[in-house]
DNA sequence: GTACAGGGTTATTATATACTAATATGGAAA
DNA sequence: TTTCCATATTAGTATATAATAACCCTGTAC
């Protein structure tokens, strides 16, 4: 059981901690951090990204320099921390909201929740390595090391749906159409067809198909089961 | 049972959100809303408050004229929604933190959470009319309104603790102490002894003494079991 | 009547967060 | 080579929220 160390009291507008766990994915996925990419994620204008992103380099938060932009030793602890609190959030309200409305609902309360808080439910929900949506804890990197990409199966290949990604987690419309198809963590699928040229696979779920763009089913990871 | 027409969204800072519980308090109790005591309470400075009332008055939630400063129909229905949704986070923590926590944790989750949420604990919970310290959702008045301050009881009365009212929960400290000594919904006490010249009155529960400030003792609320 | 207390205000300043408009820059395309 | 696109920045402005310093009422106590 790794010991967590993290900071016991996040002292960071809301607006930080988002930038602090849309950087930490990126980071993770060893990605680049693209100021604009965060202003389009973020829905804010280039230059307003620009100011923030130096006022977390004043306050020690991230680097930036030739080697690009990255988060320091205390960024890291402060997104992880972040990160946490979003994903024990979603499950607090696991019960409550539909699957598709945990990440959005979290998004707010991640930033309203306090580290006594934070300790309860981690212990009340048996310490999850994963949020609902299959993404890891930060920590538990290595429990969802194995899965793959959907868009990397081949034509007959029938597998358990165990992730959507943090990024495509950000659109709402795009999970209510996953829900409704059931491509959710723990769903057998069956891959139907390839159309690379058309950009495009198509999978079945519980005798439905559905076809997914290859943008999607880049951020859709699922366990093999040979 | 009362239909519920308040308003879905609420596009107000958690800071305005803030000045309207408060302000909503005092309205229903039927205090004078002052400014200062207001700064006092929000931990800030009085120019602030000047300043944000202001605001308010500009946005049509409150009126301020020599009749005193009064909520506006726009401002009762925002306030009556921030209270309900208080109340609900502090219930929806209530098997994660101990009693005395409640209030601070549901201070902050308060401004975080969606109407759908709302929606969704309020029937999950079954549609409580008080919070878990015994104050009455927005239109249950009427379900707190047979409670006796203890401050009112005599000596050898015994009643049931019904009630900590909202401006005592803003002491944390004061809520600990309350916890410690089982003064909390539900038990039941018998008054042993008011000193008025002292400004204490001591209870039992659950055979323990507890003494208590008459300041104290005006804002707990207990039902009479004649 | 003076003085003080309680309540409230104005004026000024600071910070975080956002915007628009304009500019700079590196590489890819024409 | 010239143009264009993606990216980033600077300059200037706005708003909400806070602070301090200074001042203004209106009673009440003495």
């Amino acid at each position: 059981m790794t010991k967590v160390t993290e900071p016991e009291t996040l002292d960071l507008s809301a607006t930080i901690q988002d930038y602090l766990s849309l950087i930490y994915v990126m980071e993770r996925d060893e990605e680049p951090v693209i100021g604009s990419h965060l202003a389009e994620l973020l829905g804010v204008k280039p230059p307003t990204v620009t100011n923030t992103l130096k006022r977390m380099v004043r306050d020690g938060l991230i680097t930036m320099n030739d080697n690009g932009t990255h988060l320091t030793s205390r960024g890291w602890a402060a997104a992880k921390v972040v990160m946490r609190r979003h994903m024990l959030m979603e499950w607090m309200m696991n019960n409550t909201l539909p699957w598709s409305q945990l990440h959005s609902e979290a998004h707010n309360l991640e930033h309203a929740i306090s580290a006594m808080a934070e300790t309860a439910l981690m212990e009340q929900l048996g310490r999850p390595q994963t949020c609902p949506h299959g993404n890891p804890l930060p920590g538990y990197e290595d429990a969802v090391a194995a899965w793959v990409p959907l868009l990397n199966l081949n034509v007959g290949e029938t597998v358990t749906i165990r992730r959507v990604h943090e990024l495509a987690e950000e659109n709402t419309e795009l999970l209510g159409f996953l829900e409704k198809n059931h491509v959710m963590p723990g769903m057998q699928a069956t891959v139907l067809e390839t159309l690379p040229f058309n950009q495009t696979m198509t999978i079945s779920i519980e005798d439905k198909k559905v076809t997914l763009g290859n943008a999607v089913a880049r951020y859709i990871f699922a366990e093999r089961t040979d």
